[in-house]
DNA sequence: TCACTAGGGAACCACT
DNA sequence: AAGTGGTTCCCTAGTG
């Protein structure tokens, strides 16, 4: 029995008209770098309006062209192994192996859309025995903070007076509930806000948030990680202890969460 | 040994 | 001008 959750990548192309929805069964070592052109247009667009906290799944899913049903799951969005919920699936379990049963895509939707996905496995933590790593970092009270004062101010995420920049764990969240960036960044566990990074595309998402936020450089994951490791001290992300795992603060989450609604 | 990931110090920058 | 929120560079350590 695992007593942890585990990645395990998979990979599928979803080319609309062709094989819809169509599992392909490609093997882990065939990664699909992720398309980030449907993207790049995306954040464009989004970056010549000025922000509230984040962008909503709502103008995401508008602009993806692709999630016109997403509205209706809206409410269902952070569930459990929902995958954000807007795309169900089931993990089905075989020789001890779990296998992703990948949901028909909406009907005419994604045309054009080539889809990567690299799907978590996921051991549902609070099921565990004591032993899991990750249920002891839960458990363990948040690192003390010498900037604790300031956890006050770091909030409201509801709307900000409409020309604040987005913060990273802004972006972040906007990305875990945008479907299209699934092969770079997913939730784990939704309803504790945890969240993982796809080895092979969280550079992707490094150049995403460089290419938003305008730097001079080019956005590394290295450097988005030493920006995610200053959110410790600020107690808004934590690190949880597994690779390319971390977690929002249940403030953080519960106020990007209910901005999400506002919209 | 090596690649990858994590942690953090320090200086710096853009913006509020 | 000061504070904030990163950004960039660098070094070190742990792990497989």
């Amino acid at each position: 029995m695992l007593t942890e959750f585990e990645t395990m990548p998979y990979v599928t192309e979803v080319k609309l008209g062709g094989c819809r929805g169509s599992w392909s069964g490609a093997t882990p070592s065939s990664y699909a770098e992720v398309d980030l052109e449907v993207i790049e247009e995306y954040l464009q667009e989004h970056s010549l309006e000025v922000q509230p906290a984040h962008t909503p799944a709502t103008s995401t899913t508008a602009n993806m062209g692709h999630q016109t049903h997403a509205n209706s799951h809206r409410d269902a969005r952070i569930i459990e192994n929902s995958w954000a919920g807007q795309h169900p699936y089931q993990w089905r379990y075989e020789d001890q192996t779990p296998h992703p049963v990948w949901p028909s895509p909406p009907n005419n939707q994604w045309e054009h859309i080539t889809y990567s996905y690299e799907a978590p496995v996921y051991i549902d933590s609070d099921s565990q025995s004591s032993s899991s790593q990750y249920q002891d970092y839960q458990d363990s009270p948040s690192p003390p903070s010498d900037r604790g004062e300031r956890k006050d101010r770091r909030l409201p995420l509801a709307p900000l007076s409409g020309k604040r920049k987005e913060r990273l764990f802004q972006f972040l969240f906007e990305m875990l509930e945008t479907p299209s960036m699934r092969s770079c960044i997913w939730w784990v566990q939704s309803s504790s806000g945890t969240f993982q990074f796809s080895s092979q595309n969280k550079e992707s998402l490094a150049q995403l948030w460089g290419r938003r936020k305008g730097n001079r450089k080019t956005m590394t994951y290295q450097k988005m990680a030493r920006a995610l490791r200053n959110y410790s001290r600020t107690g808004e992300i934590h690190k949880v202890k597994r690779k390319l795992t971390y977690r929002f603060d249940e403030k953080t989450l519960r106020g990007l969460q209910g901005d999400s609604k506002l919209e």
